[in-house]
DNA sequence: CATATTTGACCAAG
DNA sequence: CTTGGTCAAATATG
């Protein structure tokens, strides 16, 4: 629920800025990868939910490979953080040998304790293409597999403090064979602060899109101003047509004007200052978003 | 050059 | 002691 849930919030959230945006093709990537992402869980999940009865004694039906999520206790733990004493130049002596190597790192392991702050794990054929961005940072054979388990942690852990974690092992071998992958801690790191959009910084077109902090901004706002259902019920399509000279043109009635004007839309665009050349221009229904 | 992966060592917990 | 999670030097990749 809370994977579907956040894709029908991230659509409805995106969808105005992927009709208003300067490169919505961009846009729509990002937003896509995440939904398919959270949808994949989704997806996984269900596949190993028992059949219907959804009764909470049916203990023998206990799907192996489910959620286990449980909610962090709420205290401000969420943050261990680099305890501030280890980033200090410690190396005693410029040989840091293998003796002196991490010498103070603080490190806490928890498995089984109570301090894994929220966890759940699923099954799929395709462990790592989440919509995350990740990075490798250990193997460990496990006994009792017949597989490595391999750790992941986010990309953006260093840049924007993100300990969300992840750790992928190979259940068996079959042809597209099974994966069990447990995600540890949420990502703290914003879906737009992080590029997981392709960024191509050097490219000035992408500019505009890249890396925006004011997109949140427009994104609550419009939440804001259409609180309930999806943001645009499509226009009907037989008032729009391809000639927008023919077309009326949408008005607003404000408390003064009581007479409508009698525009068109092509009219009533030029007086906006729409700019012919836009791509919105070429295609009516985006043209009246506009 | 920067960034990512590999891999043995380190370390906490049981 | 064993085990599993993490670190970080060495290595790979672009």
């Amino acid at each position: 629920m809370k994977e579907v849930a956040q894709v029908y919030e991230l659509i409805k959230t995106h969808q105005p800025l992927l009709l208003l945006h300067h490169q919505p093709q961009q846009l729509a990537y990002s937003l896509l990868t995440q939904a398919m992402r959270a949808l994949n869980v989704a997806l996984s999940v269900m596949k190993h939910l028992p059949p219907a009865s959804a009764s909470a004694s049916a203990s023998a039906a206990v799907p192996v490979n489910m959620i286990k999520a449980e909610e962090a206790p709420a205290n401000g733990s969420a943050t261990p953080g680099h305890d501030a004493s280890a980033a200090d130049g410690g190396d005693n002596l410029h040989a840091v040998g293998k003796a002196t190597r991490r010498s103070s790192a603080a490190k806490k392991r928890r498995i089984n304790g109570e301090d894994k702050s929220s966890w759940f794990q699923l099954t799929t054929a395709v462990p790592h293409e989440d919509g995350y961005q990740w990075r490798k940072y250990g193997e460990k054979e496990i006994q009792g597999t017949h597989f490595a388990r391999s750790y992941y942690r986010c990309t953006y852990r260093d840049d924007k403090g993100c300990q969300a974690t992840k750790q992928i092992q190979q259940k068996d071998n079959n042809d597209p064979p099974n994966f069990q992958v447990t995600y540890s801690n949420d990502h703290t790191c914003n879906f737009f602060c992080t590029n997981r959009i392709i960024n191509n910084s050097n490219s000035p077109d992408l500019h505009s899109l890249t890396v925006n902090p004011d997109d949140d901004a427009i994104c609550n706002k419009m939440i804001k101003q259409e609180p309930q259902a999806a943001w645009l019920p499509p226009p009907p399509l037989a008032t729009i047509s391809t000639n927008l000279d023919e077309t009326p043109a949408l008005h607003v009635c404000q408390e003064m004007g009581q007479q409508l004007l009698e525009t068109t839309m092509m009219e009533e665009a030029l007086v906006l200052g729409v700019d012919l050349d836009d791509p919105y221009f070429n295609d009516p229904q985006l043209l009246f978003l506009y």
